[in-house]
DNA sequence: TCAATCCGTATC
DNA sequence: ATACGGATTGAC
C-alpha cells in the first residue's frame, strides 16, 4: 500500500479480466483497488483458484508488461523483509527503480554476443553455451479471469542507476586495481587464472565457477591487489559457463574501477550494466530493464544492486564487505552482504565475499563451513607486503620530533627517504569528529560498560562516563588492561595535519584528499598526500611510504566494530604501497590490531574478533534489534512484542529529541523469531493507528 | 426495545 | 485511511 503498514504486509487475491489476461504476468505492475483506494502492486503469481473466502474485486490494470519483479527477487525480498523486520513493500522500493514510461518504449539494446573467454585465456572446460537454467518463472495461470496475487505498493525508489562507464584509462585501472604496478596485469593478456593462483584454492575457485558448481568464497586479497581485475574475471568466468553474475562494491569509485575491469576483460560494452543511485531516474530504469530483459547478464553496482532480477544468476560478490556504506539507509536497512548471501542460498548461485581486510561476519562463514577461505600463499604474501613499523605512544612521546610535527623521527625518516626517491607519500589521518566513544587515555583500550559491555560515553566534558547501550552511568571507570582512569576522546583533523606537514617538509607539495575533495589518482613524483580513510588516492608505482597517524582513534570507535575497522582502513592503505615499502603505523605494538597488521594476517584479527563477539554477545554472534522512538511508543512496542525465549532487553538510552532506544538480543538462533516477534508487535501497533513510528533495525552497524 | 455510538477488525 | 459488524449504552 502506499503507505506500508505492516499488518497488511501480505499478499491479497484479485480477479484478472480477461482483456487483461495476456499482459498480467507475474512479475508486472499492476494497480487495484483496495479498502477503495487504487494503488500500486505487483502480480506475484498466477492461479485458477483461491483461498480467498469474500468476494473478489478484478485487477484496475495492469501498468505496463514488463517484469519487473521476478519470482526469485520476490522471493529474495520476502526472506530480507523478515529478517529485517520489515515489509516487503519497503524492500521492494530499494529493489525496483520508479518506472519511466519512455524508457521502456526506446528501442532495447541489442542483445550482445555470446560471451566465450578468449583462446589462450584460462579456461578450465569448453564453456557451455547454452544459457544458464532459467530463473524458475513459474507461469501458472490461465486466462479468463484467474486470481492473481498482488502485493501491496509498488515503486519508488532506488536501485539502481549506474555510473557512467566514464574510464580512468585503461591502464590506469591496473594502477587502479591496486596502486600499483603488480606482476600481473589482469585478464586481458596474461590470461584468467594467473591473477587467481596466486591464491589458495584459487584456482580451484575460478575452475569452480567456469563448471557453475556454486562455489562459495571468502576472499583476502594481498596488498596491492587488482582486485576490480580479479572480481571482472570471476564474472566473466560465469558467463562464460551461461550464468549471470552480480557484484556489488561499496561507491562510485570502486565502481568506476570495476566497471573499466570489466570492459577490459569483456572485450566491450553490451554484456554488463552498473546500477548507482547516482545516476537520472530514466538512465537508471532503463539499464534496470536491461537487467530484467536479459540482456545484461552481468550486473555491477552499490548496495541497491543486490537485488537486481539478473537472469540465471550463477555468482554473487561483494568487496569490502566491512564499508557501512554497504548497509542501506532506509527502511528495513539490509545490508548487502546479508542480501547477497540469502541470494546465494536461494539461486544456489557462486557467492565471494572479498576485501583486503576480513570481517567477523566473513569469518563466520569460514568457520561455520558455509564458505571457504581464498587467501593468501604464506610465501607470496611475504613477497608484496610492505614493511610495517609501529611506533609507540611511549616512544613517540620521549621523541622530540614527534612533539613538535606530530610525527615520531621513525615516520619522518621513512617519508623523507620516499620523497627522496621520488615517490609519494600517503599519510591517513582519522576524520575530525570520527569517535564519540572514549577509550583509555594510558593504553587506548576502548572503555565499556561493566554490566552489558557497551561502549561508554563521556556526555559531558569532566562528566561521568555513560553506557550508551543501558545507559547505566560508570563512575568509577578502571581500564581492565592497565587499571588507568583517566579517558581521552579527541582527534586532530586531516587539514591541520597537513599545516602541521607543510612545516616539516618545507620544500614538498602536500596534498589532502578528503570527505570535501577526494583526489583519485597523484603522480609518481615526491608529494605528501594526507587523506581521510576511504579517500585515499591511488599512486601510479605505488606509495613510498605509508604513514598511519593517531591509530588509537581508529580503535576507540563508538560501535562495536572499532577493531576490524581499524584494520580494514589500515590495510586499504597499506595496500597502495609498493612491496616493501615502509608502512608506519603510530599505535603501540601490542594492541591487537596493530599486531594484525605486523603480520599482515587479517583473518586472525577476524577470527580473534569473532572469539570475542562470541563472548560478549555481539553480532554476528549474537543478533541485536534496536528500537527507537518516543519512550511510550518503545514501551508500547516492547510490550506488545512476544519475544523468544531468552531475549535480553537493554536500555533504554537516550536518542534523538524526545526519543530513546532500546536494544533487545538473542541468540543468533532465535534471530527470526526475534524479527517477527518484532514485525507483529509492529503490525499490531500500526493496527490499533498508533501514532509515533518506532524504528527497528536488526544488527544495525552503529550501535551507538 | 430501539437506535445512536463506540471499538475492533479487515481491507482481496 | 475507511467501512463494517458486533457490542454497548442511553432514552423511550
Amino acid at each position: 500500500m502506499d503507505s506500508p503498514l505492516p499488518h497488511l504486509d501480505r499478499p491479497f487475491d484479485y480477479l484478472v479480466p480477461a482483456e487483461a489476461a495476456a499482459a498480467a504476468h507475474p512479475g508486472t505492475r499492476v494497480k487495484v483497488r483496495f479498502a477503495g483506494q487504487l494503488v500500486d502492486g505487483f502480480v506475484l503469481e498466477r492461479a485458477a483458484s483461491s483461498e480467498h473466502e469474500g468476494r473478489l474485486s478484478y485487477l484496475e490494470k495492469v501498468v505496463s508488461p514488463e517484469v519487473v519483479l521476478t519470482p526469485a527477487v520476490a522471493r529474495l525480498a520476502r526472506e530480507v523483509a523478515d529478517r529485517y523486520a520489515g515489509t516487503l513493500s519497503d524492500v521492494l522500493r530499494l529493489a525496483i527503480p520508479p518506472r519511466h514510461a519512455r524508457a521502456e518504449a526506446a528501442e532495447p539494446a541489442p542483445a550482445p554476443e555470446p560471451f566465450a573467454i578468449p583462446a589462450g585465456a584460462f579456461s578450465p572446460r569448453p564453456a557451455s553455451s547454452a544459457p544458464g537454467p532459467a530463473s524458475s518463472s513459474s507461469v501458472a495461470g490461465s486466462g479468463g479471469s484467474s486470481p492473481v496475487s498482488g502485493s501491496g505498493d509498488s515503486s519508488s525508489a532506488v536501485g539502481s542507476g549506474g555510473s557512467s562507464p566514464a574510464v580512468r584509462s585503461a591502464d590506469g585501472a591496473s594502477a587502479a586495481g591496486g596502486g600499483g604496478t603488480r606482476r600481473d596485469g589482469g585478464a586481458g593478456d596474461g590470461g584468467f587464472g594467473a591473477g587467481w593462483a596466486r591464491y589458495t584454492a584459487g584456482a580451484a575457485l575460478l575452475r569452480a565457477l567456469a563448471d557453475d558448481r556454486a562455489p562459495r568464497a571468502v576472499w583476502t586479497a594481498l596488498p596491492g591487489e587488482d582486485w576490480p581485475s580479479r572480481l571482472a574475471e570471476a564474472a566473466a568466468t560465469s558467463l562464460a559457463a551461461g550464468r549471470g553474475a552480480l557484484v556489488v562494491v561499496a561507491d562510485a569509485r570502486d565502481l568506476d574501477r570495476l566497471d573499466a575491469a570489466l570492459l577490459r576483460v569483456l572485450g566491450g560494452p553490451g554484456h554488463h550494466v552498473a546500477l548507482s543511485a547516482a545516476i537520472g531516474p530514466a538512465e537508471r530504469y532503463r539499464r534496470f530493464l536491461a537487467v530484467a530483459r536479459g540482456t545484461a547478464r552481468i550486473v555491477i553496482g552499490t548496495r541497491a544492486a543486490a537485488f537486481a532480477p539478473v537472469h540465471g544468476l550463477g555468482l554473487v560478490a561483494i568487496w569490502d564487505d566491512g564499508d557501512d556504506l554497504h548497509a542501506e539507509q532506509r527502511a528495513p536497512y539490509p545490508h548487502a552482504r546479508q542480501v547477497l548471501l540469502a541470494r546465494a542460498e536461494q539461486e544456489r548461485c557462486a557467492a565471494i565475499v572479498g576485501g583486503f581486510g576480513r570481517t567477523a561476519e566473513a569469518q563466520q562463514l569460514v568457520e561455520t563451513g558455509w564458505a571457504i577461505e581464498v587467501g593468501a600463499a604464506r610465501d607470496e604474501l611475504r613477497r608484496v607486503m610492505p614493511r610495517v613499523l609501529t611506533v609507540g605512544e611511549h616512544e613517540r612521546a620521549r621523541d622530540p620530533q614527534a612533539q613538535a610535527a606530530r610525527l615520531p623521527t621513525i615516520a619522518w625518516r621513512a617519508a623523507r627517504e620516499a620523497l627522496a626517491g621520488g615517490r609519494p607519500v600517503l599519510i591517513q589521518v582519522p576524520r575530525r569528529g570520527y569517535l564519540p566513544a572514549v577509550a583509555c587515555a594510558d593504553c587506548y583500550t576502548p572503555a565499556r560498560c561493566t554490566h552489558c559491555s557497551g561502549p561508554l560515553a563521556l556526555p559531558a566534558a569532566d562528566g561521568i562516563p555513560v553506557c550508551r547501550w543501558c545507559g547505566r552511568p560508570a563512575a568509577g571507570h578502571a581500564c581492565p588492561e592497565c587499571g588507568g582512569r583517566r579517558l581521552r576522546a579527541a582527534v586532530v583533523g586531516a587539514r591541520r595535519t597537513a599545516e602541521e606537514l607543510a612545516r616539516a617538509f618545507p620544500d614538498t607539495t602536500v596534498r589532502t584528499s578528503g570527505r570535501d575533495e577526494i583526489l583519485t589518482v597523484v603522480p609518481h613524483e615526491s608529494t605528501l598526500v594526507v587523506s581521510t580513510p576511504g579517500a585515499e588516492p591511488l599512486a601510479e608505482g605505488g606509495y613510498g611510504a605509508v604513514l598511519l597517524l593517531d591509530a588509537w582513534a581508529f580503535l576507540t570507535r563508538a560501535d562495536l566494530r572499532g577493531t576490524e575497522e581499524a584494520l580494514r582502513r589500515w590495510f586499504a592503505a597499506a595496500a597502495l604501497a609498493r612491496p616493501g615499502a615502509p608502512v608506519v603505523v603510530v599505535a603501540d605494538g601490542g594492541l591487537v590490531a596493530v599486531q594484525a597488521l605486523l603480520r599482515f594476517d587479517p583473518a586472525w584479527l577476524a577470527a580473534r574478533e569473532l572469539a570475542d563477539r562470541r563472548e560478549l554477545g555481539f553480532p554476528p554472534a549474537a543478533r541485536i534489534a534496536a528500537l527507537t522512538g518516543p519512550p511510550a511508543a518503545v514501551a508500547e512496542l516492547l510490550s506488545l512484542a512476544e519475544l523468544p525465549p531468552g531475549a535480553e532487553v537493554l536500555g533504554p538510552v537516550p536518542a534523538a529529541e524526545g526519543q530513546e532506544r532500546m536494544l533487545v538480543r538473542t541468540a543468533r538462533s532465535a534471530g527470526k523469531a526475534l524479527a517477527l516477534a518484532l514485525k507483529a508487535a509492529a503490525g499490531a501497533r500500526s493496527v490499533r493507528k498508533a501514532a509515533d513510528p518506532v524504528r527497528i533495525q536488526v544488527d544495525p552497524l552503529d550501535l551507538l
